[in-house]
RNA sequence: GCCCCAGUGGCGGAAUUGGUAGACGCGGCAGACUCAAAAUCUGUUGUCGGCAACGACGUGCUGGUUCGAGUCCGGCCUGGGGCACCA
């Protein structure tokens, strides 16, 4: 006899144990059922799984069990995205060594994952400071180097004075670090870049392909690559130029209103302002005051235009014997087009403050719909709508994208100085992948410095260049700088003395391509062309939206390089993208204002006070779970409470799985219920029906609960294919009520017809909820006589018969209102429906004996009388 | 400033994509069991009026298209996200 509560912590190692045994969860290449890759972000190892964890997990692990359940061959593995900076501070902070820290982390998470009892291939488990691994991604550096792909550059780079790094322009997030939140600094330094900029334009293409990917993402990847057509105008410099200065490139979107232009300005890192301040002390100062402003967003907020007038003089492209200034501004960025503009402060913000500061004309050139072209003028605010242009020569009368046609057309083929005067140009906001960073923990870059023969690639038979163990954390900067011995080499190429490149890789590059490592763990290889080949792309990849651009656009940047390289066969690896939203909690204050853990709060009806001292206590906002608002919950304390079930259950249930949910404590106990109620049902069913033979026929009671346990194993089907867990917990319900009501009704001695109805609805039930909550599935499974473990049985597949009802209710609405329903048979003729629904009393009175206009019958659904 | 998304009961949300708004859950109310509590079970629960049948109103506001609008179109309000001196 059964015991009066299912004890799911003890039974779910049970279950684990089960599964692990008989290995059903390791993929293998060798199959010939199609194969399904089903991959979530892998984590960092902080230590602790946290809530975020299981939400992400759980809906991977859903989909796996799911495909697996459909007759795929499942590849779902899981690893630790294991460099970084969190090791190098416990390293600083308590002295641990951060491979033993990290190590120590990924045996404490590696627990905690599996008590979640997901379904994971866990020999296929890696993780990135793995030798191995970063081994792999040294000869991948090396290969991407003479595919030319990868460049030095020095360039202005983002430094992080806390973390003391550089940073990638997607890492600074309102001017501060991602990580240490300092100020960033700008710097000049060289650095190692990926040429992610030759794809700018294919990243962004690509972008329309990918279908199964939320549009939100993609639209963020195409704002990011930031991609606009314009024209680069080549402007003469009048009269003596400095040495190699006589043309000024400049790049605009808006060639158009060229002859509104009153100036040109460079940026003060433009070369013409750098030669031009080795003559000029007020140049230089100029220069130096420009490079002292911050880049955050509200320094630039304030920030006025200011420029420096070079003295220097270009004749306009398109009017005979006009000049224009050029100015030195400090708004100019050298990182885009060419660090160089030309002012037309009509009709650009911008342009009008600045040339309202200096006096310099401002000429209407677009005339907006419904101006007078005698009375128009510009106020404070430049027009950047379209219009008809005016004082522009050839220009007058055409619309803004005719001009611009116009201007180009004639540009392009005007010579100036022997080449076009002007060429038609794509420009993007994206800019190359700088991936160095000044630090330990991470991947080594396999270059050496020789002071003869230059920079030279480590010989891939040298590989890996492994990080020294002995290293000491009590200076601040690169531990690798300050090691002995490690950086001194003899160059491969002279045999003379050198040094190693000490910067390693962004972490970021480890996990452009351990999804491609997953197919093929342990090959000596890369990637296995044949395993990649076979798995990839990734089928299903699920995430937090927080990686919508960097880790996503690396990635997909690097599939391309793995393909140039020989490493991959495609360029798009994760075919369908979800990202899940995140865990919220309510965050609680005491009295003193300090940030309290739910745990250490009790609710009291309406109020909550302090679970200790009963003070009153203060509930604030619901935001994400984070460390510093205390409003945590470990997933850990959960588990042993209530099982891994009630934890993956709430997960999926109530809210969509794109929103952000809120974990509450009423909440889980609502999840826990449930699990129990549906344990409780079909022991009960268990207990009083036996396995037998389906009947020949069903009575009304028993037929009506084949048809919700059918349309519930439909439902779930189609909620599940579209990720909407939560509307596929929805239908478990209704299932579970249905058959719980069937239960009482048929008594204690079901009828033969109910008793296989009973069972046929509890083993649907187990079957459907099973990827969710596998666990009490395979126990109500083996509760209802099965000796076979339900995560090796297919998925069920309801008979159709049973999914269409012979009668359906349709509304009847009088001139749009709904008056009364009508249930008639399903294929019912429209001439019937129709005579039926004017015979509803309530219609008749609805009606009011008015003539009848009109009657639009859509069968199956609804009728409307129009009178 | 530019681009995008979302507003539905007390709460989370559902609605076959133009066809009965509020499925399912949480919470509330009433009841059964119990000495009592917990657990469990049953009923009820958008608002207003009515004993009821029923009627009116109702998906942020506003106007429109349609036999019919939560869903489509225009304008506005609020909240959220992304980018940001990008030429």
């Amino acid at each position: 006899m059964a015991a009066e509560r299912y004890d799911a912590p003890k039974r779910e190692k049970h279950w684990q144990a089960a599964w692990e045994e008989r290995g059903i969860f390791r993929a293998s290449e060798a199959d010939t059922r199609p194969k399904y890759y089903v991959l979530e972000m892998f984590p960092y190892p902080s230590g602790r799984i946290h809530m975020g964890h299981v939400r992400n997990y759980t809906m991977g692990d859903v989909v796996a069990r799911y495909m697996r359940a459909k007759g795929h061959n499942v590849l779902h593995p899981m690893g630790w995205d294991a460099f970084g900076l969190p090791a190098e501070n416990a390293a600083i902070e308590r002295g641990v060594h951060p491979a033993k820290w990290t190590y120590d982390n990924i045996a404490a998470m590696r627990g905690q994952l599996k008590s979640m009892g997901l379904s994971l291939d866990w020999t296929r488990e890696l993780a990135t400071c793995d030798l191995d691994y970063y081994h792999q991604q040294q000869r991948l550096f090396l290969d991407l180097l003479k595919a030319g792909l990868v460049d030095r550059k020095t360039r202005k780079v983002n430094w992080d004075p806390v973390d003391r790094t550089v940073l990638a322009n997607e890492q600074v997030i309102d001017g501060r670090g991602w990580r240490s939140g300092a100020l960033v600094e700008q710097r000049e330094q060289p650095e190692w870049v990926f040429k992610i900029t030759d794809y700018a334009e294919d990243l962004l293409q690509a972008l329309e392909r990918l279908e199964r990917w939320p549009d939100k993402v993609r639209l963020m990847q195409a704002n990011w690559i930031g991609r606009s057509e314009g024209l680069l105008v080549r402007f003469a410099v009048a009269g003596s130029a400095p040495d190699g200065h006589d043309i000024i490139e400049v790049f605009t979107t808006r060639p158009d209103t060229l002859f509104g232009a009153s100036f040109v300005a460079i940026s003060p890192d433009h070369p013409l302002a750098k030669t031009i301040a080795e003559r000029s002390a007020e140049a230089r100062s100029f220069i130096e005051e420009c490079h002292h402003h911050g880049t955050s967003a509200a320094a630039l907020e304030t920030l006025e235009k200011k420029g420096l007038d070079t003295a220097l003089r270009v004749r306009h492209p398109l009017i005979e014997g006009a000049t224009l200034p050029v100015f030195i501004a400090n708004f100019i960025l050298m990182e885009y087009g060419t660090g160089a503009v030309f002012g037309c402060p009509a009709h650009d913000q911008r342009d009008l403050e600045f040339a309202r500061a200096y006096g310099l004309p401002v000429i209407p050139v677009v005339l907006p719909p419904g101006e007078d072209a005698k009375t128009f003028t510009i106020g404070d605010a430049a027009y950047t709508g379209d219009g008809t242009m005016i004082n522009s020569g050839f220009l007058d009368g055409l619309d803004v994208a005719a001009a611009k046609e116009a201007v180009a057309d004639r540009l392009v083929k005007t010579k100036l100085k022997g080449k076009a005067a002007a060429a038609r140009q794509v420009q993007y906001r994206l800019r190359d992948w700088g991936i160095s960073r000044q630090r330990y923990w991470g991947c080594p870059i396999p270059m050496i410095h020789c002071p003869s023969c230059g920079i030279v690639p480590v010989p891939e038979s040298d590989l890996p260049v492994k990080l020294p163990d002995d290293v000491s954390f009590d200076r601040p900067g690169n531990p690798l700088d300050h090691h002995p011995t490690w950086s001194r080499v003899t160059c491969p190429q002279c045999g003379g003395k050198a040094t190693r490149e000490t910067d390693t890789m962004d972490t970021f590059v480890d996990s452009s391509w351990y999804f491609a490592r997953f197919c093929a763990p342990k090959s000596t290889e890369p990637t296995d062309i044949a395993a990649t080949g076979y798995w990839l792309p990734v089928d299903q990849y699920i995430g937090g939206v927080e990686h919508a651009i960097l880790h996503l656009l690396y990635a997909r940047f690097f599939t391309r390089a793995m393909h140039k390289t020989g490493h991959a066969l495609i360029d798009e690896p994760f075919r369908g993208l979800f990202t899940q939203g995140m865990v919220t909690h309510e965050t609680y204050k005491d009295v003193h204002g300090k940030w309290l853990l739910p745990e250490e709060v009790r609710k009291e009806g309406g109020s909550a006070v302090h679970a200790k001292t009963g003070e009153p206590i203060v509930v604030g906002a619901i935001e994400s779970m984070s460390k510093s608002k205390k409003n945590v919950v470990d997933p850990e304390t959960i588990i042993a409470a209530y099982g891994a079930d009630t934890a993956r259950w709430f997960m999926l249930s109530d809210t969509p799985p794109e929103r952000d949910i809120e974990w509450s404590a009423g909440g889980v106990e609502g999840a826990h219920r449930f699990l129990q109620r549906v344990w409780r049902l079909v022991h009960e069913v268990a207990a009083k029906t036996k396995a037998a033979a389906k009947p020949q026929g069903f009575g009304a009671e028993a037929e009506a609960l084949r048809r919700a346990a059918h349309r519930s194993t439909a439902a779930v089907t189609a909620a599940i294919e579209k990720l909407r867990f939560n509307t596929a917990v929805a239908q478990i319900y209704e299932l579970a009520n249905a058959l719980s009501l069937s239960l009482q009704s048929a008594g204690p001695h079901p009828s033969p017809d109910m008793a296989y109805a009973l069972r046929e609805a509890a083993e649907l039930l187990a079957r459907i909820a099973s990827p969710m909550v596998p666990h009490l599935a395979e126990e109500c499974w083996a509760a209802l006589g099965h000796k076979t473990l339900l995560a090796e049985h297919p998925w069920p597949t309801p008979e159709s018969a049973l999914l269409l009802e012979e009668t359906v209710t349709i509304a009847v609405q009088v001139n749009g209102k709904r008056r009364d329903e009508l249930t008639i048979a399903r294929d019912a003729a429209k001439e019937d429906i129709e005579a039926a629904a004017l015979k509803l009393e309530n219609v008749v009175r609805a009606v009011g004996g008015r003539k009848i206009k009109k009657i639009v019958v859509v069968p199956q659904r609804i009728v409307n009388v129009v009178a």
